[in-house]
DNA sequence: CCTACCGATCGGTAGG
DNA sequence: CCTACCGATCGGTAGG
């Protein structure tokens, strides 16, 4: 019994994830249950022994990820580090995310708008208060004389939205390395803020 | 004759506003004949008079769009301008169609994926060739030592990505200013170019 | 530009 | 986990 019950869990992750690579390729509107019974290898009907409904899959995906960012937000708040080291590692996290954890970032990133309510109003709350810690860094940073004067709202909108460009390096070969594609954003963006 | 011949034309003209609108809101496959014939004032069979099908919508939506970006980058293909000039121009040339064409440029940006063939290709080979223009103009501008050597591949979709983030301007109350936003963002974008 | 309606497909349920 | 099926909604057409 055990067992049936972490059957039941790894297939519902394999629902998960492909569920994710479908609605980044697709759209969550666009993609239908009977295309993703089919991908999973099961009947549409036998979806629902898994989860309740197509909107929760869409939670479950977006929220575990802006969980996951949330926890490293709160890891970088250490004394021990400055501002352009924290806003270095956040631009570092965020291009990992999007190279390493593609399909769930990018649903989290560009499909909220599908989520129904209350999961929609949590989710922009979660948003706004991640977006503010952001800004609160490079406020911090421009005070402190670390940074060029610029205005931290457009700073952090800049830095967050760079990395959705990463979505043409996963579409076009992969030519360039991960690694390199990091350290070059890393440098343009971080390069922006620097005063010298 | 030429009148009705006009009216319709207009009437044209406000169906793809108003679907412009929706598409950004909710998405192209999120939103309906009938909730489009719903903003526009009449029955959605009476869209079928002005426009061949849903994906016509899309298209034209696209295509002009597209076209006034080709016609921003064939315009400043002039030996007056260097490379740092060139790629400013770029810059506020999109910030401006994020801040001013909101839901026109969104929508190209966002939901060119719901184009079907042969328009999905037509459109990828554009936008390759746009990026490829973009790129050459970074390339040079590094080879002349007018900018730091950042790879011109990942410099262009850190500046084409970034604009994306406007949307949250929008979303937010714009409480700082078109002006503002734009002269940060290139002062950003450029600052993380150039040697000094 | 509308009424009336089409076949297809959607998310989801019943019952086993 | 499947078969069989539901009511709702979709894009689009006929005919006036």
């Amino acid at each position: 019994m055990a067992k049936s019950i972490r059957k039941k869990a790894s297939k519902k992750e394999l629902i998960l994830q492909r569920a994710s690579a479908m609605f980044r390729e697709k759209g969550f509107p666009a993609t239908s249950m009977r295309d993703l019974a089919e991908s999973v290898g099961i009947e549409a009907a036998s979806l629902y022994n898994h989860i309740q409904s197509k909107s929760e899959i869409l939670q479950e995906i977006i929220f575990r990820t802006a969980n996951d960012c949330n926890v490293h937000m709160d890891r970088i708040d250490l004394p021990s580090l400055n501002n352009i080291q924290k806003t270095e590692s956040l631009i570092r996290f965020h291009v990992q995310m999007m190279l390493n954890r593609f399909d769930d970032y990018y649903v989290m990133v560009n499909e909220w708008i599908h989520l129904t309510e209350p999961y929609l109003t949590n989710f922009t709350t979660q948003r706004r208060n991640y977006v503010q810690k952001m800004e609160a860094i490079l406020a911090d940073g421009i005070s402190k004389k670390e940074m060029k004067p610029v205005l931290p709202y457009v700073a952090m909108l800049t830095i967050l939205s760079s990395v959705r460009g990463l979505e043409f390096w996963h579409r076009s070969g992969k030519k360039v390395l991960a690694q390199t594609m990091e350290d070059n954003m890393v440098n343009h963006l971080i390069g922006g803020l620097k005063k010298n």
